[in-house]
DNA sequence: ATACCGATTAACT
DNA sequence: GTTAATCGGTATA
């Protein structure tokens, strides 16, 4: 079952980031299928969060799909390589979202490990916020769309991660943020695989 | 119109 | 540990 536009709309993005650890993640890209469950995120607080795109109220082309109700996805491009997708979160013009930096493949892992133009998987094949949408097959037409649609959606897992598992970290790759690059919203599952560290 | 840069990754030394 | 790759978004003029 798809999660309910409830699931998005709450307000505590912080707690929405921890659960979406173990819940599976589906992208159906031109008819083929591939899933994998979400084992690693980063929440990002909108207008008060120095390392959110939409610090300080910043809105533009790239960022409006952040002001969206939750439950869309927002996917764009980093370092002019990667596609990075987030869940949006919160209600309509509050511009919270989760990034999605890491998943253990499910549905289709041949196809996934092709993708990723490996030989063979190792175990941090799928670790990473690049990785994750070049396995999935995720781009940036995909951005504004419904995480209730038939392109990217999320569903529950068999397991619902325990709050014991879950590590909490500083966000990666946020150093421009100031002192909110120390504030502890990265979240691992730790599922006894070796975590990403930079 | 032009310049700068990044919520990264892989391939180096 | 260091660095090249590569381009859409954003700011500045």
């Amino acid at each position: 079952m798809k999660l309910p536009e409830t699931f998005y709309t709450r307000a505590d993005t912080l707690t929405i980031a921890k659960e979406l650890l173990g819940k599976i993640l589906y992208c159906n890209s031109s008819g083929r299928i591939t899933s994998g469950i979400i084992v690693e995120t980063e929440a990002y607080l909108g207008i008060e969060d120095r390392a959110s795109h939409a610090f300080g109220g910043k809105y533009t082309s790239r960022t409006a799909v952040m002001y969206s109700k939750g439950g869309v996805a927002y996917v764009y491009r980093c370092y002019g390589i990667h596609n990075l997708f987030n869940v949006v979160t919160h209600e309509e013009g509050t511009p919270h979202a989760v990034l999605i930096r890491g998943i253990e493949p499910l549905d289709n892992t041949p196809l996934m490990v092709e993708r990723r133009g490996l030989r063979q998987p190792a175990k941090n094949s799928f670790i990473g916020p690049g990785k994750v949408t070049q396995a999935l097959g995720i781009t940036l037409d995909m951005t504004g769309i419904s995480l209730r649609g038939d392109i990217v959606w999320i569903e529950e897992g068999s397991e619902t991660a325990d709050i014991q598992q879950v590590l909490t970290t500083p966000r990666i790759g946020v150093g421009y943020a100031g002192k909110d690059a120390l504030l502890p919203f990265r979240f691992v599952l730790d599922r006894n695989q070796t975590p990403y560290q930079p």
